[in-house]
DNA sequence: AATATTAGTGTTGTTTATACACTAAAGTAT
DNA sequence: ATACTTTAGTGTATAAACAACACTAATATT
């Protein structure tokens, strides 16, 4: 609420934290999550590693600019974003108060259009069981945080399809739900649960590979608002 | 992140936007849902509920924020809290920029010293199917939010237990969650799973009422690290 | 003593999960 | 050409969880 305690019209006189935007931003590279980071070269932090962000301006919303930065950083645009929480603390940044909202961002893997992959930049993809820890401020909370939230948010939504091309096969996306969960699922059952749920779509081509050929599906995005797409594939689920 | 573009260390010389801490705050008033609301007083949307909420102060975290506006309005501390969202569109409030971290609180039954239950009162209790829309600001959406997420945090969280007073019958917490979910519950499978969590600890008190008395039970906060309490009534979940 | 009221248990059929064995279609080696 | 390797995809048997609903239990009221 913006008062019952009376507030000035003019917000200057007040003394106001800085408030970022600060984007992490998964993809699938060689099969592999990954996380774009930034290098720091200035002090605090120097040297070290944080996630991509900036401060918001007055003319743009939350989104939008989390949506400049996904695009300055990347060159990408529609890609999927959510917003995952805002750390306050009081002493994240040594210089002033910051407060930073934080957004996940999920690249698929056909876009990697990005030239940031050389070794010697500044901007690069990191996997994410290989950090260049300790990261800098509190980054090191927020990126857990953002795999926790993705972990999580995997079995009951088509967050997993926003990795993919346009056309895959099913046990490509098995490999997703592998990789962010950590764990191996069993063929079968992730066979049989992808397809009674309807969600993907065949189409008429197939891949070559070393063994059988595999056929190409397409993620449903029309799907009759029918039955609900529910992933389950430990009972533990938190957050 | 904070720069990489370069930053100043005096950072008021830039146009920064107003930070407000918002928090929803939910009890159960004579077993039904109800959120706390606080008349405006003056433009904009004099006259309207809002969501009871103010700045935040330097030297203070969000979450410290928080607990200070439940103490203003309510006077109770030590209640559950848990972050929701921050919204951050350019014109929530016409006065200014404003973004506003919103925060959700569960204020436990037997602590309802609270005085603000008058008619008259500019602070009052609202069951949330009975809400003085439309709320001021973009309030409407946020306290859908919180219900939305209230309903989907029951079923994996031991949230419905912040509600109730230390000792409770199983048909009352029954009842919160029908309370919140807004569906009937089947009572055999509540009992059934309930027990079978293990969450709950048996006292050896009794409460009269007309029929048979019924048992006390306590929430188990030790619970051995072992299994977790998952919740499903329904397979549609979703936030 | 019968009835109403609230509390609490048991039973049964159905669905969903899990583990794992099996079949299929391609390439490669002998 | 035949057997072997590799990756793709199906089937099945058992166990666990769910949902519906009938039943028993302990108190107060008529």
């Amino acid at each position: 609420m913006q008062d019952e305690h009376p507030v000035p019209y003019d917000v200057s006189k007040y003394q106001l934290p800085a408030v970022t935007v600060d984007v992490v931003i998964f993809s699938l590279i060689n099969r592999t999550l990954h996380v774009l980071l930034v290098q720091r070269k200035r002090w605090p932090f120097e040297g070290q590693w944080a996630i991509p962000g900036g401060f918001i301006r007055l003319d743009e919303s939350l989104e939008e600019a989390a949506r400049r930065e996904l695009e300055e950083e990347t060159g990408v645009r529609d890609v999927y974003l959510e917003q995952l929480y805002t750390f306050g603390d009081v002493h994240r940044d040594p210089r002033h108060r910051v407060i930073s909202v934080a957004y996940i961002a999920l690249v698929r893997a056909d876009v990697q259009t990005i030239r940031v992959s050389d070794e010697n930049s500044d901007v690069r993809w990191f996997p994410v069981d290989h950090l260049p820890t300790p990261l800098a401020f509190d980054h090191d909370q927020i990126l857990a945080y953002a795999l926790s939230r993705l972990r999580s948010k995997l079995e009951y939504t088509t967050l997993a399809f926003q990795l993919l091309p346009e056309l895959f096969s099913i046990l490509e996306l098995k490999h997703i739900y592998e990789q962010i969960l950590g764990e191996k699922l069993d063929k079968g059952n992730f066979y049989r649960k992808i397809k009674e749920s309807g969600i993907l779509e065949e189409t008429p081509y197939m891949r070559e590979g070393r063994g059988r050929p595999t056929r190409l599906w397409r993620f449903r995005r029309d799907r009759p608002g029918d039955k609900q797409f529910v992933f389950r594939w430990r009972e533990d689920r938190r957050e």
